[in-house]
DNA sequence: TCCTATGTTGTATG
DNA sequence: ACATACAACATAGG
């Protein structure tokens, strides 16, 4: 269940096996839904004794580059359970497992339960366009309040909360980062996009930047955060608000689990 | 047994 | 055509 700063965590994973060949690619279960975009038996021709270039990670999509030209590309959505691993190199796959990159010293592994997660691939001297035409990096300079302010207008009569979770404007935004950045804001996620004023776009602007950055900063291995922020205080009924004491709302917004701070998320 | 789940997409409705 | 709402997808765990 991959946000912005775990799926970062999984490309620094698979990093360790970059600049090492795949001696061998081993698709399983190919007739799953992670699959339904490309043809496994593609991917086993194209990567086999290619090199593993690079990776990167825009919002919740990865990009792995390999060739020893750099023209083999293989993009990874992680879905709601998808997951990589490393593991030994012989080792035995578990139900899960459905693509296994063998490499000298390791094997670099995709699983996904849920099977929501998706694969794509494709080759040529560029990046492909599906990872082309991603919207800007929220950390960008492309990504400004006046940016923010024109989606708000555009999507008027949507909550703040569905509204942070429109990958095409906010890549990388989850359900546990948008409670965070609503509560940071002081903004109540039934909050209609077109209500806000100049001041409060602006709150809003400054904390997406900060909980994405301080984010991918502060995550540890267990997915975890400081205890100052709403995020292990989220999950549960009966949870505090970390910073006024409050006890913390939890409701279905915009069709997703959210929580806020009544106190401090006033509903206007 | 029933309910829940950190995501995306296709379809229906206005 | 555009904006919005919601079921569907597949599976495991509490």
């Amino acid at each position: 269940m991959p946000e912005l700063p775990e799926v970062e965590l999984y490309r620094r994973v698979w990093s360790e096996g970059e600049g090492e060949k795949v001696l061998a690619v081993v698709a399983r279960n190919e007739n799953s839904r992670v699959f339904r975009a490309i043809d496994p038996q593609v991917l086993q021709r194209e990567l086999k004794g290619r090199r593993f270039v690079n990776s990167e990670a825009r919002g919740k999509q990865l990009l792995f580059r390999f060739g020893e030209r750099g023209d083999r590309w293989l993009g990874i959505h992680l879905g709601m359970s998808g997951e990589l691993r490393v593991e030994p190199t012989k080792f035995t796959p578990g139900k899960h497992d459905h693509l296994i990159f063998r490499q000298r010293v390791r094997s670099l592994v995709f699983g996904d339960q849920r099977r929501f997660g998706k694969l794509q691939f494709a080759v040529g001297p560029e990046p492909p366009a599906w990872w082309a035409k991603l919207p800007p990096d929220l950390l960008s300079a492309e990504f400004t309040s006046e940016r923010l302010a024109a989606f708000c207008r555009r999507r008027q009569r949507m909550a703040l909360k569905p509204l942070l979770l429109m990958q095409e404007q906010f890549p990388g935004i989850g359900n546990w980062m948008a409670d965070e950045i609503l509560w940071r804001a002081r903004l109540a996620p039934q909050t209609l996009a077109g209500a806000l004023d100049r001041a409060e776009i602006r709150r809003l602007y400054r904390e997406i930047r900060f909980v994405v950055r301080e984010s991918v900063k502060l995550i540890d291995a267990n997915w975890e955060y400081p205890k100052s922020w709403l995020f292990s205080h989220r999950w549960r009924d009966g949870g505090i608000c970390p910073r006024c004491g409050s006890r913390l709302t939890r409701a279905i917004v915009g069709g997703r689990r959210t929580c806020w701070c009544p106190v401090d998320q006033p509903s206007k």
